[in-house]
DNA sequence: CATATGTCCTGAGAGC
DNA sequence: TGCTCTCAGGACATAT
């Protein structure tokens, strides 16, 4: 389940496509229902032929692959501009998508191929680009400049590696809502998903199901901290592949950071922190939460003050 | 207005 | 073994 750990790797994985030319789009035949697509691929490839990738950005869980603007010369000729983009290629992955320039699972599902043209450096090859996608809820559209702005940047957040805690609480500090159902929000901070906020509420020591307005200043301050810690570890381990194994990068390589999930899919295990909390599953707005309810209260002290009035079965300890 | 629920999709796994 | 059923959760539509 792409979120932004796993976005931004496959951001990273296609970086290379930039300056290269997109030759044409093809919409390879599917049996399934097509994923949505907007506009027709006639005008993709009307829109598209003839020009280069000029940047490849992330907006929440959306990975932009920004379109070079072409701009008229002195004679009159259309020649690229260095300077801007004015078109933008909108990957969502949702459940199962997949931006690659590798080959993808499986010849099924595959759903967008760009073909591209450029000067083979070295690295990875990047004569296409791909979008692969199982379960067909992901989508690709093709917007303008102005349309990524007004429908889909102005739609979200501040991006999870860039929020502040007064952002969060700002926007939360009034609302009744669980906290781990408005950290869901992409309106209210984007690209987190559910299984990093399992993580980070585990790491800031926050019962999942405090409201919002119960939470602290200082409970705030240690979601923000934690968001950028778990996020952070999640995108030097190139994101999470979970037991279904979908989750790929660009190159189709799987990550790493499920090794490291402290609470995710951990129900009935020991909590890897107190040693004697056993990890509950619960639901909330139809997602599991997972949850340490020793580590993590509503209310009282932080988990790691408590650890110094309680100290949890340590390795030191033991040692 | 804020918050809650329903919807889409495929394939893995459970249970019989 | 092979069938049916449930579940996973992104974002958005619709309901309360």
């Amino acid at each position: 389940m792409p979120e932004l750990p796993e976005v931004e790797t496959m951001r990273r994985g296609v970086l290379p496509t930039i300056g290269h030319t997109i030759v044409s789009v093809e919409r390879p035949p599917c049996d399934r229902k097509p994923i949505l697509f907007e506009p027709t691929v006639q005008q993709w490839n009307r829109r598209l032929r003839g020009r280069q990738i000029h940047g490849v950005s992330r907006l929440g869980k959306r990975v932009i692959l920004e379109i070079q603007r072409k701009r008229s010369s002195a004679v009159g000729r259309e020649e690229d501009d260095p300077n801007g983009f004015d078109q933008a290629i909108v990957f969502e992955p949702r459940m199962t998508g997949l931006v690659l320039i590798a080959d993808p699972p499986g010849n099924e599902h595959l759903r967008l191929r760009l073909k591209l043209e450029g000067p083979q450096l070295e690295g990875p090859r990047c004569d296409e680009l791909l979008f692969w996608d199982r379960r067909g809820l992901g989508t690709a559209r093709l917007l303008t400049r102005e349309e990524l702005q007004s429908r889909v940047q102005d739609r979200l957040g501040p991006d999870a590696l860039a929020v502040g805690a007064d952002d969060l609480r700002g926007s939360l500090f009034q609302s009744r809502r669980a906290v781990k159902v408005s950290l869901l929000d992409q309106a209210i901070v984007a690209g987190i998903g559910n299984l990093y906020a399992a993580e980070i509420l585990f790491v800031a020591g926050v019962d999942p199901r405090t409201r919002c307005d119960k939470i602290s200043r200082p409970q705030w301050r240690r979601i923000q901290s934690a968001i950028g810690s778990v996020l952070g570890d999640a995108i030097r381990h190139e994101g999470s592949t979970l037991s279904d194994g979908t989750y790929r990068n660009a190159l189709n390589d799987a990550g790493g950071y499920q090794n490291y999930h402290r609470v995710y899919d951990r129900e009935g295990e020991t909590c890897v922190r107190c040693r004697t909390g056993i990890i509950r599953r619960i639901v909330q707005a139809q997602r599991s939460t997972f949850f340490c309810p020793r580590c993590q209260r509503r209310s009282g002290l932080h988990a790691a003050v408590r650890e110094i009035l309680v100290p949890p079965a340590s390795d030191q300890a033991v040692q």
